[in-house]
DNA sequence: TCAAAAGATACATCAATAATGCACTTTATA
DNA sequence: TATAAAGTGCATTATTGATGTATCTTTTGA
């Protein structure tokens, strides 16, 4: 019972973005590359997560030299249930079938569990990417110092 | 994001032993067999969370010829929050070390996330087996069938 | 017009862990 | 004392998430 590491991706993406991209450089793309050395991911699984993020149209991606990405949207306007339901994919938390179980049709164990579902997915309802980045100076700080260290080790 | 089997596994058995535990046969014991037969489940998957329930004190075991397990508290008394959590394994739902997150420090992401763990947790602790045990007469008849077909193809 | 830099796409492989199986032990009781 | 039950530890399999490789396409600037 976790979130993939996948769905966090897709968030710690969007915290960069919403960070990076600040009112004094609103146009301010990011890279694959980029998001790579700062969180020290795999760049393939990366690449995933950011054609999924543009796929939802959260972020628009460029191809080519001095490509990259943006945050498409304001980050009040990026809910958190959103990003999370559809990164995550969102299943059934028991699966009744596959396979079948007999209770099925008196059991009530599901709609429990299927309800207590939804008020995780409210609860996030009312957090959005701006949320997220409600410590934005220290997470500017924080990226600008991660992404600093391994171009001194390229050098080594 | 799903519940595991095993969790599930649990709460069939403890439906079980509601159902078949009635006002007529209070201590009527089932046993891992009966419960394989009824749900067509491994008899060692079985066996090691009958064992776990035990260790809970949800179930009292015994060994032996004419062993088995019955409840050991009211099905009222019986929280399905408790259940899950010890049964599932209560660990975050994000993990922010192993790797560690560069983010961490200035995330908020955890948190929220958290606190909609724990609306889930509280949500199920509104229930009890007494709950599942909604529609006791459907499965004590479903219960009394699945068990009866596996009989008739051991003959065969 | 071509080379380089970026994301897009498809497929392959590895790793983690849940699920299951097997063998054997212990205990109760008829 | 044989038998029927749960207890225990270890091995194996299956699932799927995580990661890697290769190649393609798009964009742009020299
Ligand atoms: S016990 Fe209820 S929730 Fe669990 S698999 Fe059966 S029908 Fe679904
Ligand atoms: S982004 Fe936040 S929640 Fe995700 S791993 Fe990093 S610190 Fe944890």
């Amino acid at each position: 019972m976790q979130l993939k590491k996948y769905t966090d991706y897709g968030l710690r993406i969007l915290m960069y973005l919403g960070s990076v991209q600040n009112s004094e450089l609103p146009d301010k793309r990011a890279t694959i590359k980029e998001i790579c050395e700062t969180f020290k991911l795999s760049a393939n699984h990366v690449n995933k997560v950011v054609h999924h993020l543009g796929r939802l149209k959260l972020i628009e991606t460029r191809r080519g030299k001095h490509g990259g990405f943006l945050l498409a949207k304001a980050p009040d306007e990026i809910r958190l249930d959103y990003v999370i339901r559809e990164l995550e994919g969102d299943e059934a938390w028991i699966d009744c079938h596959n396979p079948y179980c007999v209770a099925l049709p008196a059991c009530e164990l599901n709609s429990i569990v299927g309800r207590g579902k939804e008020l995780f997915y409210e609860h996030l309802s009312r957090y959005t990417l701006k949320d997220l980045l409600k410590n934005s100076a220290q997470l500017q700080q924080i990226f600008l110092t991660a992404g600093q260290s391994p171009a001194l080790n390229r050098s080594a």
